[in-house]
DNA sequence: TCGCGACGTTGATCAAGATCAAAGCATCTT
DNA sequence: AAGATGCTTTGATCTTGATCAACGTCGCGA
């Protein structure tokens, strides 16, 4: 039987955060749109480099995206990753232009839905505007708390501040047993979230490990091993960062 | 005659960005409910601090203030200014603590609009959407902007974006002669804005002024001498910087 | 007018992180 | 098996910005 259509539609049928804020029929007309705009990509695809036009909503459904900026000299910071469930608007006050690019970080599947279709779908999945003001509570509180790092913590503060964000995020650390969990990027890209350079983020993670509070196993599986330390370096527990940017 | 009530009202009708985006009618009916939570504070006082409890959004009236975040051994991170118009959010994603901290830069007045009030009013000010999304697509923008340099940038590139961003912000710079404005803030809250020791900016600055990019007069009036080369060392001009965050 | 307190300025020193460069180690290609 | 490529690791050196400390300046209130 041909079943090759229907893999497409995510396989466990409340994949996504939002899947538990929408009612199952708000949900899904949702992902019917969603799935209308999906489009894959392969790993460090530019989708939206800044300046460009656009007026879509991009909403990651698997993989993880990055939002960056640019200066002229090509340095580049990373403004958020996006992990699947994340959406962003990028729109700058013009309403036309983009402030921030898009890349992917891994393959990923990200639906870009037009401005305009998602204003409609406001309307006809009520319970989105819930959804909306969730994530974006989401996105300018680990927002805060990273810049936090970034003007004022020595990198191994912010080294430790992205590992527990990040272990939050893909959900890794939900219980406290489980500590370990899969980072899918490169020492160069940490260094671009938390304005580094990659030399120093390996010095740096290195020293970490050298001390006991993490341990790293291919490009990058990590494990938190003495969780209370990094939470101090990080000057936050995971707990109370769940409770803050945990949807 | 009894005037001293109806002084409170903004003396100018069109005093905020978002009275131009809003109808009459509609305008009205916001700032009636913006004057009736407004509060008048002196300068450097903390309205919110972060991990509080609240439940509304914050309107700067008059004066500025600032949304920080701070380390648990007291280093703080400004995260934003608030000028007069600008509005926030600051509800983490439980949606009962907050996730940053509001204080007063310069004595101001700033109304505290109780969330399930706002709510209420979206429904009574239809275009209120609008401003929210302008708004947020302005606070999204800049804190991008300030992120890169803050994560990238060398002291006098912070500065010089600093000293654009908020030229733009005050509207000093709209057209190209004027380029003058009041910064009504120290030295230290500037680095604390853009991740630098209060030292550290004092040297930055002098060496600007004396290379004649900047000329500053007491506490803090600024005057970019300089535009084209400040623009360079910020690596925007303030006319993108104004279509990107000028609502 | 004096003293106090808040800011700004300047100098000396130190540490953190950047930069440049080379080498190690996977994985993938051919 | 031999390269080729992309990422990590390590070393040497240099620059930037932090820190500590003192002094200057201005406004304010007693």
């Amino acid at each position: 039987m041909s079943t090759s259509l229907l893999k497409q539609v995510p396989p466990q049928p409340n994949r996504y955060w939002f899947d538990h804020v929408l009612d199952p029929d708000q949900s899904a007309r949702f992902h019917a749109v969603l799935t209308t705009h999906s489009r894959h990509y392969a790993a460090g695809r530019l989708i939206k480099s800044d300046a460009d036009e656009s007026h879509a909503i991009y909403v990651v459904m698997d993989g993880w995206a990055s939002i960056f900026k640019s200066m002229p000299e090509g340095q580049t910071q990373i403004i958020d990753f996006g992990l699947p469930g994340d959406f962003f608007d990028l729109t700058a006050v013009d309403g036309a232009t983009v402030a921030m690019g898009l890349e992917t970080v891994t393959d990923a599947t990200i639906a870009a839905v037009p401005l305009a279709e998602w204003l409609a779908l406001e309307r006809t999945v009520p319970q989105l505007a819930q959804v909306n003001k969730i994530e974006a509570a989401a996105i300018r509180t680990r927002i805060a708390e990273r810049m936090l790092r970034l003007g004022r913590g020595k990198a191994d503060e912010r080294l430790a501040y992205a590992f527990l964000e990040m272990g939050v995020r893909t959900g890794a650390m939900r219980d406290d047993t489980m500590n370990c969990y899969h980072m899918p990027v490169t020492q160069q890209q940490i260094g671009e979230l938390m304005g580094l350079t990659a030399v120093h983020v390996c010095r740096t993670l290195r020293r970490m490990a050298r001390q006991g509070l993490v341990s790293t196993a291919d490009h990058i599986d990590l494990c938190i091993c003495d969780r209370a330390a990094l939470e101090d370096l990080a000057g936050i527990t995971a707990e109370t960062l769940a409770q803050e940017i945990q949807p």
